[in-house]
DNA sequence: GTCAATATTATACGACCGTATTAAAATGCG
DNA sequence: CGCATTTTAATACGGTCGTATAATATTGAC
């Protein structure tokens, strides 16, 4: 099956041609030549170049969401109900896809600089075909939060999330460049351990859901 | 003195266009139209579209970065030595510039979302002519969390630092579409106060600066 | 094997892009 | 005023863009 074969191609070659330089600055012509096919096959598969931008980004940003659903109804099954899942784990949860996309198929840790590229330029509008499954995803973990800070306004909880998720989105790209030019040196970091980071951002989430403020002065 | 009116006037409608639709999507027609000036006018004032954007974003950072220092300052020479800062003034300086804007004469709230944009299409680079006065803040500010926390490993606080950033840069766009999903209602959620965010995302930073979990479960 | 459906290719079209060139106009100074 | 300098304006150039069209090739069902 040719057919198949085309499809995917162009998908992948323009996954990583997006990440890396943008949506507006890669042209049909470089994704179709990277990928080996030719110019007409965009216009016949995805109907234009937009319509290849809405698939490449939902086909990162669904498999995201979807672990992160299945790894919240995991917590809950294994620990009986949502209440006895141990905060440190919901927070896991969450931002462990963002983190460790591989994990969910989801390659290169180019993902996250294409997301942010992609809501940025969409003035932050969630791609149709991934809102429905956003949707879900959001009011399943606003839910469980809600459960773990019963006390606590809900929508504090849901701009916590949107904290967070901001929290590790310049970390890949900027991140790199603070520590870089706080350390004074002016050699490259290298890559960033990726446990490393997760761990720090679960606990740096952890005190800001915890809402209690550390007791210096 | 035309010269001065022109330059501003392309400054200022590139400032506006570039935030609001990005720097691959607008023309120096768009721009120069907007301005209601020659197309040519920005070849003879920034040397192309390149410079054009370079300056715009500079005139956007440092301003920015510029008022992060004074206030630093002020509150050290209001408290007589940086110890005697609480923490929550230091967070809330470094805070403060990007959600009021304004108060540094940078006007809009399109700010971050240009600077967002800036960065990531940039490969997270900062700009030549802000790079020194960004360096400058960020070790001024590492400078004084790491009095403020002499356990804390200096680089945690650079990482702190920059999830802090990133808190905020979600908050205006994706933040007013989670919030708005969450609550399942369709409607739009309006603008989102500034004192009230500024409030928010600098109790969250607070905590997670903090570094001491709650005590939930 | 035939044939309709599907997929791929080659190519052309019109539009817009950023920049350079050249001329005109405005400005500042003696 | 007169003139050199600076600034604005009109326009042309080469290139690239996204898309549509028409022809060719491949596939799968019978």
């Amino acid at each position: 099956m040719r057919l198949v074969e085309t499809r995917d191609q162009i998908l992948d070659a323009a996954w990583n041609l997006f990440a890396e330089r943008g949506f507006e600055d890669v042209s049909v012509r470089d994704v179709t030549n990277t990928a080996g096919v030719n110019l007409a096959s965009v216009s016949y598969h995805f109907g234009g170049k937009e319509g290849l931008i809405q698939e490449t980004v939902k086909h990162c940003m669904n498999p995201i969401n979807e672990y992160r659903i299945k790894l919240l109804n995991e917590l809950v099954t294994m620990h009986g109900s949502v209440d006895e899942v141990p905060l440190v784990e919901l927070v896991t949860a969450f931002m462990r896809p963002v983190v460790m996309p591989d994990e969910c198929g989801v390659r290169s840790g180019l993902m996250l600089r294409m997301l942010a590229r992609y809501l940025i330029e969409s003035d932050y509008t969630i791609p149709p075909a991934s809102r429905s499954l956003y949707t879900e995803m959001i009011q399943a973990y606003a839910k469980a939060f809600m459960v773990k800070f019963p006390g606590v306004d809900p929508l504090t909880l849901v701009k916590h999330m949107v904290f967070a998720a901001g929290s590790v989105m310049l970390y890949h790209g900027l991140g790199k460049v603070a520590l870089q030019l706080s350390s004074g040196s002016q050699e490259d970091i290298g890559e960033i351990d990726r446990e490393e980071m997760l761990q720090d951002v679960v606990e740096y989430t952890l005190c800001g859901f915890g809402g209690r403020r550390h007791n210096v002065d």
